[in-house]
Parts: C-alpha cells; sequence; structure tokens
DNA sequence: ATATGACTTCAAGTAACTTGAGGTTCAAGT
DNA sequence: ACTTGAACCTCAAGTTACTTGAAGTCATAT
C-alpha cells in the first residue's frame, strides 16, 4: 500500500509516518519505479503499535524500546510491564497536577463571579490575588513542578 | 534588585526571565553601569502573576491578554473570567483524556501480570494485542485527540 | 492530453523554554 | 590593590513531536 493508504489505517498523518522513518522509528519501506514508498501490513502492525504507545502517553524514546521489545520475544513482557509501570506513574502525578489546576480555576472564576458581578468592579480583586504566591492561598495548588 | 533575586523570588529561571522579556511579556528593565538588569517590586509583582497564570497552565498568547487585562483595569474582571472559564473546558478536556489513559495503563498492567506472571511467557499476548486499533477493545481509550 | 489528487524532498515553524559557549561584572576576602 | 568565584551578559543552538509550506513529480481517470 502507499503512503496514504498507511495513513489512513493507522489515524496518521503522512508527514508524521516520514518523520517516524527519519528518526528510524519506523525502517525505510520499498519504493515503486517512480520513488513512492510502499508499505506492507507489517508496517501497519508495527505503525499502530506505535501510535497506540504515543496514545498511552510514552515518549517517543520509550516506544522506541518498547518496538525493540518486540522484536527479542522473550524478554518482552516483563520489560514492557516495568516500563508500562513507570509510566503509570508519571500520568497519576500529571493527573494529581491537573486535578489541582481544575479545582483553582474553578475557583477562580467563582471567585469573579462573586466579586465582579453584574459588571467589572473598579477595585477587582482578583489580579492582586493572583499576583501572590501560590502558597499564601487558602489551598494549596499541587499545580506547580518542582523545579 | 538583579535578575538573581527576582528568579528566586518568583521562583523562575534567570533565563526564563531573560525570555519573557526577548518575548515582550516582561518590559525591558533598566540596567546598571555593567550592564546587568535591574527590577523592582512592580516587576516582581507581573512576573508572579504570569508565572501563576503559567502555573495555571494557561499558554502564553492568553497570559499575555491576561497581562494586558491587568492593565486595564474596568474590563478586566469579567474577560478575564471568559477567558479563565474557556481554559477550564481545556482542562477539563484533558483531565479526562488523561484518566483514561490512566485505566489503560493499569489494565495493561493486569494483563501482563496474568499472562505473564512467573516470567516472561514465549506467547505473549500483549503487543498483538496492541498492535490492534483501539476501537477494537473492550474498553475505548479516549486517550485519542480528534485531530 | 490533461486535470486532479496523491506523492516526493527539503526547509522552516511551533511552544516554551533549556543548555552551552565564551566572555564581563560584582562583592568579598586577603 | 588584587584576586577569586559567583553571578551576570549575549548569542546560538537544542529540546519534543510533530506540522506547515513550497515547489516539484507521479498516478490515474476521463
Amino acid at each position: 500500500m502507499k503512503i496514504g493508504e498507511l495513513a489512513r489505517r493507522t489515524r496518521t498523518n503522512a508527514p508524521t509516518i516520514r518523520y517516524y522513518e527519519e528518526i528510524g522509528l519506523l525502517p525505510a519501506p520499498s519504493r515503486r519505479d517512480g520513488g513512492q514508498r510502499t508499505y506492507g501490513d507489517s508496517d501497519s502492525r508495527r505503525l499502530s503499535f506505535i501510535r497506540q504507545c504515543r496514545a498511552f502517553g510514552f515518549p517517543i524514546a520509550q516506544v522506541r524500546s518498547l518496538v525493540a521489545l518486540t522484536e527479542d520475544h522473550d524478554r518482552s513482557c516483563t520489560e514492557a510491564r516495568s516500563i508500562a509501570h513507570i509510566h503509570l506513574g508519571a500520568v497519576r502525578e500529571k493527573l494529581a497536577e491537573l486535578k489541582g489546576l481544575e479545582r483553582n480555576l474553578a475557583d477562580f472564576i467563582k471567585r469573579c463571579d462573586a466579586v465582579c458581578r453584574g459588571g467589572p468592579g473598579p477595585d477587582c480583586v482578583i489580579f492582586r490575588d493572583m499576583a501572590n504566591p501560590v502558597s499564601d492561598r487558602k489551598r494549596s495548588t499541587a499545580g506547580r513542578k518542582s523545579r
């Protein structure tokens, strides 16, 4: 099949497929006389796997490991599990962060409603409030990354 | 104060402060004889506000709007609220996405445990499974972005 | 024969910074 | 006064995972 068909099947943009080839995530496929790429079912499976990993939120580097693991069938399962496990931790952290964010935003909007209902007041406290460090507020944000 | 002090106060890296200046998010500060930047309390407040917005997840473009709104006190409150409201929607979408992700990963790990407990099996089904499109699985992922 | 759509390469753009190189300035200690 | 070392300066390039654009070639249906 040609790149467009592969793209459709895997729900990937064609430039993305070429990009994956460029960074060595996909092998360079054979070409027709005209120079167009031709792919087979194994390419389709491999790309599906990659997209699946990406949809799981794995960064490319980890996807690379996972793809390599699929090639080495004996070690694959347990190692994949451990990679997934590490990743799950990262996802849960982000989730907590985002939940804090949601609370803060909802809070912000509530305060807006309380203070500025019916139009802008001349002395909106919201901005003065936001210029203070998070830790001074009633609730901690959990939205700040520890850098 | 010098850039390092400002950085400490606002929990920002110094290069980030210079970057904000470069993109016009912070005004160019006055300089000492030697060329070093000097900041005042108003800079500190403004940067705190910006960092706060960023911690809320607002993209720079929206932060720019919000900063502009703080300058124009009359319109500020209601417009800020509407920006925040739009942003809250985006955050909630991401949150849902991430929750789906978490479920999938936990699932994956569970399947790993079920299939490969006690070491790698020669016929690990996990990868074959992952090479299939998401929609074919029992649960939908909710992890795919609609692009 | 030609129009259209799918394909090709290469370069540059995106967000929001971070990192590195190589050089100056400042503040403190001797 | 001098020296040291931390903090500062500029400018360029790197990061992630692609997307977008330009300009040209190929395939196919009419």
